[in-house]
DNA sequence: GCAAAAGTGTTGACTGTACACCCATGT
DNA sequence: ACATGGGTGTACAGTCAACACTTTTGC
């Protein structure tokens, strides 16, 4: 290594995901600073001295937005363009979180407004103007988690424990966008060992329909054969 | 954002793999400075104070092994954790490079050793002991890489162009440690749209043996569906 | 009873795998 | 001629998608 470390800030930020009303959903908050005050961002901040990248997420998420993170976090991309804060040089560790979802808009702990926005809102004229490079973050977050769908079980932590088939294959629906056959996706997902695990009890229907088999998360890490995606 | 950003250092590590003589290898340098004096670790440094990331994982590898990259190169994770470097704080930006086998060790531009070691020797007692948390780089950029072979052309990036159908498999053979049938692949390979596209030349068989037809490079980007790893 | 949702069965198309066989070259 | 590796054909098995049908609830 040469000898000559330039000034460089690292923060980290949260695209945080949850479905609500059965649309894939981005938690953002407003700035209430310059630069891009008023715009929507996503939670995030300076990652402490002796702070793990990993804790820091933890941390700025339970600061912004309350959420005591049980679910899925996972370390999705860095961006360190030159000009990507007006301010200084700064590089950012982006994190994916998926969650089930949450009561309500999560006020922040610093009075900033907080919301859930559909990801299919972001680019279009109605919907808000992201701070920073953050369109790019959230898109690069929400294109992960639609690709892990695929190949991991975790599709899971969007649901609350104890789920049922439907709700787990409605998250598949509403982040890809598609309907899936629900005979097919429940003998899918139970060949699958340890993507779920029988909890030996069935939901109450809301509004006829036979009560369903309730699941919780497995202990599987990958799914084997990956559920695809695009058949054709 | 809170205003107290912390002194942290951002560098740039870069894992490149290449193939020689049948074996997935990673290219790496002898320290010639304190900490970790001579052991050997990867290619990187600081990142320069108006350099995006990428731009600056290229001058690394240009800077200490002479490559000017023309393969393939994708960010691959970060690494924070607060006591990996024993000097300062260090967030280290992860870059996964691919390139075809090269013709030689590639000495250092400052005049450190540089030579290639095969992924597998790397856990082995006759293996190099790597510097830092490099091994689990080195680790985490392998796993990336057999993972990506499946649902990416990227397997191309190995081979020097033009190349035969041969040729890419092995790269599949070796990186995977299995042995593919020839003829399946090359239906498999050849029914992807532009994974790889004729040249209208073939090799010159060296030993016996039909000629090959050759290839370059497609413009896929995906592999739809996917080239599966274990079958069970 | 009827609607709605869960769950089972079945079928036909497709895909992957294994392997026999032919082709074109070097020695 | 023979060995070597490239390339084609084929047949069996497993998987997936579509959809008919049964089960169990609310109204």
């Amino acid at each position: 290594m040469s000898p000559e470390p330039p000034a460089i800030s690292v923060t980290v930020d949260v695209v945080l995901l949850t479905l609500r009303a059965g649309r894939l959903c981005v938690l953002v908050i407003q700035r209430d600073e310059e630069p891009f005050a008023h715009y929507w961002a996503l939670p995030g901040g300076f990652v402490g001295a002796d702070e793990d990248l990993d804790d820091s997420a933890r941390r700025q998420l339970a600061e912004e937005t309350g959420v005591t993170t049980a679910g899925h976090l996972e370390q999705l991309y860095s961006y360190g363009a030159p000009g990507r804060d007006p301010r200084t040089r700064v590089v950012s560790v982006a994190y994916l979180a998926l969650l089930p979802n949450l009561p309500q808009p999560e006020p922040g702990r610093r009075g900033q407004q907080a919301r859930w926005w559909p990801v299919e809102d972001l680019g279009s004229p109605d919907g808000p103007t992201l701070a920073f490079d953050h369109p790019r973050i959230v898109a690069d977050g929400v294109e992960r988690a639609r690709g892990k769908l695929e190949y991991t079980p975790m599709a899971a932590a969007f649901c609350e424990e104890p789920f049922t088939l439907a709700d787990l294959r409605r998250v598949y629906e509403a982040a890809w966008g598609v309907s899936l056959d629900p005979p097919n996706f429940r003998r899918k997902v139970l060949s699958t060992p340890d993507f779920v695990l029988p909890v030996g009890a069935v939901s109450s229907p809301r509004g006829g329909g036979r009560p369903a088999q309730l699941y919780r998360r497995g202990s599987a890490t990958a799914l084997y054969p990956p559920l695809l995606r695009r058949s054709v």
